[in-house]
DNA sequence: CCGGTTATGGTCTAACTGACCATAACCGGG
DNA sequence: CCCGGTTATGGTCAGTTAGACCATAACCGG
């Protein structure tokens, strides 16, 4: 998108970019990966103000004029994960951009921020060794943040509620979006073998149904739809090997296959 | 969001917004809409450079500290419509941001420019009145704007390929997206009852799946689906007059009702 | 009254889901 | 080396749904 328009390169010329009040344009992101059967999601410890020892989702900002948010969403996951994005072939998404003037509270001193959200996942992410300029970071079970009443909890002021963090920002509003938006793409895309290190068995997928929303269908039944789903898995032709104290017959493994949707959509009953 | 947290007020006095490069952000806004049967969006013919002479999505600068993008979206939409969006209380729903620096060419004057793109559909809106900041508006048929190949028209530097008009920026894409979004919706959502007026009649509904999707499910299944849907339509006790050059039997009329989603989702034969 | 057109309800079959069962394969322990 | 516990895997069966299609009713203008 480099080409010059007629009339254009003199109207650059006089052009003044000082005219409109700037913004400052950051990503977020929210990391997931299942650990223990648990969702969870990367958080990390702010070490500096707005929100200094407040749990905040990881990002930054974007390099101005030389990377696009997703560019600068790859480069922070690198940061962040210390894994280079690219080669570990995750998942990664846009999920929304936020942009209440007073999300922010440089805000007070005439900046005001937009964030672009992402939601990345993979599987087994290895414990996170203290990012480039975050104090601390740690996985977080979803379920131990209660997004839903963290409205409440910001207005106490307080980094934490009991055990568990108040997050920065407004980022508890654009987890649960994250949250959402991970939930509904397991219903009709194979997202969820993005959770899972191959090769993997039929059980540890659906394991993953079972952590993001609480339960998952029939194990017979999550099967058959599994397996009459062209390209959702492809299997291998080896089994494996049973744990000592788990019991049971060896499990055949599978691989991701290629396809991108499930359909029609996995249904099934939630509690 | 506005309480302090603590510490955060001498930070932010000694705080210096101009430390990070200035972005601008930009709202730019797909507005459907179906007239004789056909999806259409509405553009409008720039007046000023960049891209002068080219038509484009209406859209324009976020309030600096003032609004959010979806503010000022609404103010947009306002101000391009000549409706009042919140007693229209039409469909706005945000699609995605676009960040590549060279999206747009001012960023040759060092300005980079971030746009949230949102997606709008109302029934019937009322032929545009010239805009503020527009020459001319009008609503084309999307299947007219060949979006899949407009990056290569986009090549020739001309404002018009045929009847056609090149979109400026990266709007073509933004336009996909936003087009694919509304398709995926129809879908599981009952958002197909927002393109039509009140009442209606189950025919006028299928009509915009014809419109959006190019093909619809068979009628006598469409009409079984969408009255088992507990909330998708509400039946009136009236039935249209028929009109002297149609012929048939008077159908009878709906309202839209409050349920959100389908669930199963529609399914039909696409050809 | 008639042919054309649309609305509306119905039938029939194939496919799918949910619930459930049976058997096979593997474990460690008696 | 058999046994109960556990998991994997394939199967059954009934209820539901989608797709294709038909029949009839209701309205038009001629």
């Amino acid at each position: 998108m480099t080409e010059r328009r007629p009339g254009e390169d003199t109207f650059l010329a006089a052009y003044d970019p000082t005219a409109f009040p700037p913004f400052a344009l950051t990503v977020d992101l929210a990391i997931f990966t299942v650990r223990d059967g648990l969702l969870t999601v990367l958080l990390v410890e702010r070490g500096d103000h707005p929100f200094k020892g407040y749990w905040a989702l990881p990002g930054g900002h974007v390099a101005h004029g030389r990377e696009s948010a997703e560019q600068a969403a790859v480069r922070e996951l690198g940061e962040e994960t210390g894994l280079d994005w690219t080669t570990v072939g995750g998942h990664l998404e846009q999920v929304g951009t936020y942009t209440e003037p007073d999300r922010d509270p440089r805000i007070r001193a005439g900046l005001h921020v937009a964030s672009v959200a992402y939601v990345a996942l993979a599987p087994n992410l290895p414990l996170p060794t203290a990012g480039t300029d975050a104090a601390r970071a740690r996985f977080w079970p979803v379920e131990d943040l209660s997004l839903d009443t963290q409205r409440a909890a910001w207005l106490d002021r307080q980094p934490y509620r009991g055990d568990a963090p108040v997050l920065a920002y407004d980022h508890a509003l654009i987890l649960s979006h994250a949250r959402d938006r991970i939930r509904a793409k397991l219903e009709y895309t194979t997202l969820a073998a993005q959770f899972v290190t191959e090769p993997f068995t039929l059980a540890d997928l659906r394991r993953v149904y079972q952590a993001v929303w609480g339960s998952a269908p029939d194990l017979a039944n999550f099967r058959r739809k599994v397996l009459k789903t062209p390209g959702f898995v492809v299997a291998t032709n080896e089994h494996r090997a049973v744990a000592s104290d788990r019991g049971g017959a060896p499990p055949l493994l599978y691989r991701r296959g290629d396809a991108q949707r499930i359909d029609p959509p996995f249904t099934w009953e939630r509690e």
